[in-house]
DNA sequence: ACCTGAACACCGTTCAAGT
DNA sequence: ACCTGAACACCGTTCAAGT
């Protein structure tokens, strides 16, 4: 009936990392606002790695679900492309955070390669669903052209995110973003 | 008359940085590889804050001067902005690493003061080239709108970087930046 | 089934001691 | 001036022991 203990370690975690990084994270630190023993934390993920790859699984379905939400709720390609940037504008705005999976994609030498694998399945989800919703209406020709400005709209927002965290200022990713659409990079 | 051991230090350790970041650099490591022991790097920079501070220093005094070089070089907006795209380019050729301040950038909370200060001005430097390279034969009733898409430029190519990292693939960078070229983000 | 204390080899840091 | 060994409190991990 009460939370479940490896449900509230995951949730912990999950803020922790996007904070500080999966190098960042500490096992004695998550323990302690946890409040368990560290040895505890290894009963329900073994090893560092294990806890990282349930972390971003997790987020990489959610992140479905939410993304195809948009889809279902608007026919309208500018009104979803809103959507989706307001979904990384938010973890800024909840204390400077940064994507879970962005900010691992950037200590990629340092991930155990399982975490690494899901880090990877995250990009697909998203590269994916830029596709999906720039398909709209087009006809199958333009499919290179599609995946490759896909590729180039989940770039964009992961940078002005990452550029906005290190100046600590949400404005930064708000003007990057609107950039974007300016130049014609977002629909 | 041989190499510095001082230079030799922040050699190693800037290439350490940008495969590992800076919590994934060890002194004892960097001491093995330097062949000092891990206090002896403790003389040279008395904390590990002193030592990434340095690190970015340097980096960002070097980007001025690379930079400035392009300018003077060619009169082209165009020919210039391709060879600040394969500086960011060069990083990941060489052995997939990261822009030093943008893999920091993702560590921003991790970081001690005095190297977030540095890891900021990295990011002055690129804005004001960039400005600098827009700005060139308009007027200066566009500064705002120029100012903006300088931002938009640094984060996206930061990450273009990011992203193509994360897959292990250069050619995911060459794509991202030749949308940003297609949707007129960059000039 | 779930948790813990104690031990291991790591980490940055300090400092007295060497040359 | 430059380097070192030893110690400190940290880290992830393991494991025998508890309930």
């Amino acid at each position: 009936m009460t939370a479940d203990t490896k449900q509230v370690i995951m949730d912990t975690a999950r803020a922790m990392v996007q904070a500080r990084g999966y190098s960042g994270l500490s096992f004695r630190e998550l323990a302690k606002e946890v409040g368990v023993k560290s040895a505890s934390i290894h009963y329900h993920f073994p090893t560092k790695g294990d806890l990282g790859a349930a972390l971003a699984r997790r987020y990489a379905d959610e992140a479905i679900e939410i993304f195809d939400a948009f889809l279902e709720a608007s026919p309208d390609i500018g009104a979803c492309m809103r959507k989706y940037t307001d979904v990384f504008r938010s973890a800024l705005s909840n204390n400077n955070r940064m994507c879970l999976c962005g900010i691992m994609a950037a200590e990629h030498d340092d991930l155990p390669a399982e975490v690494r694998a899901e880090v990877d399945r995250f990009t697909d989800v998203n590269i994916r669903w830029l596709i999906k919703l720039l398909s709209r209406g087009k006809s199958k020709a333009a499919a290179g052209a599609i995946a490759q400005r896909a590729l180039a709209i989940f770039a964009a927002v992961e940078g002005a995110q990452l550029v906005a965290r290190g100046r600590g200022d949400i404005a930064v990713y708000d003007q990057a973003i609107e950039a974007y659409r300016t130049a014609g990079l977002l629909p």
